[in-house]
DNA sequence: CTCAAGTTTCCTGATT
DNA sequence: CAATCAGGAAACTTGA
């Protein structure tokens, strides 16, 4: 993170490639991703919560059996599932993994590939292991500003709040913030003049309301979600 | 392939 | 003066 900001620090003037903060993999629930990019300990973790929720006896289930990625997992049909988890858990495996994919189908950019879909992830991802695995990653531009705003701890000095409660954000390091933006669309030419256009035609559809007067200033309108303070925090 | 949404690009002109 | 803001137009990218 140190790195992060620090990079940040010295963007606008270069055209820097934003990248060092992708590798910091550290451990990931299964619920920010989707099944397809889960790795053999988010699978365990998965088959681990859903054991759990169903009081079924870990005992009768192999280990060696639950060792596999989540691409493999996601090629078993639910006869496949029952030969390896039994009839038990099976088919309590086989529902549970289909709701995970369609959760994250529905998503628009899943066409990005792991680095983006992790790197997106860790702006919206709770600190905590909450219950609820909800806020998929934001794929347009109000949604990515807004991922960045809630999000402080990851993102210092990028944006801030000039009022929380109403949806007034500002743009501290609006260059870098737009490269930010240009990189998750992978357009390197991506410019805070460019970007504030779209944000501006955000106004006409109320996703943002005007905020006049004052320079890099927005707010957010009656047709945003996500942002207010009852939204986020706990699972609703 | 068509269509529409959501930008991306570019630009002229006004403000700060 | 440099950075922003305002929109109109048109090109582009994607998903349905």
């Amino acid at each position: 993170i140190k790195l992060f900001v620090h990079i940040v620090e010295y963007l606008p003037s270069s055209h820097t490639c934003i990248h060092p903060w992708f590798s910091l993999s550290a451990g990931q629930s299964y619920k920010q991703i989707t099944p397809n990019c889960w790795t053999a300990d988010n699978v365990l973790e998965w088959i681990s919560d859903q054991v759990e929720s169903t009081k079924f006896d870990a005992n009768t289930l192999s280990l060696a059996y639950c060792t596999m990625d989540g691409p493999t997992l996601c090629e078993k049909n639910e006869d496949e599932m029952i030969e390896i988890f039994g009839p038990q858990l099976g088919p309590q495996l086989h529902q549970s993994l289909q709701e995970y994919k369609t959760k994250y189908e529905t998503d628009r950019k899943k066409e990005f590939d792991y680095k983006d879909d992790y790197y997106l992830t860790s702006l919206t991802t709770e600190p905590t292991g909450d219950t609820e695995s909800d806020t998929p990653r934001g794929t347009h531009l109000w949604e990515f500003i807004r991922d960045i705003l809630i999000n402080p701890e990851r993102n210092q000095g990028l944006m801030k709040w000039e009022d929380r409660h109403e949806g007034v954000f500002k743009f501290l390091k609006s260059e870098a913030v737009a490269q930010m933006w240009g990189q998750k669309k992978k357009n390197s030419s991506m410019t805070y003049e460019k970007l504030s256009r779209a944000m501006r035609y955000y106004y006409k559809r109320e996703i943002l309301e005007r905020v006049d007067g004052r320079r890099l200033v927005y707010k957010f309108g009656k047709n945003s979600s996500g942002w207010k303070i009852e939204e986020i925090g706990m699972g609703m």
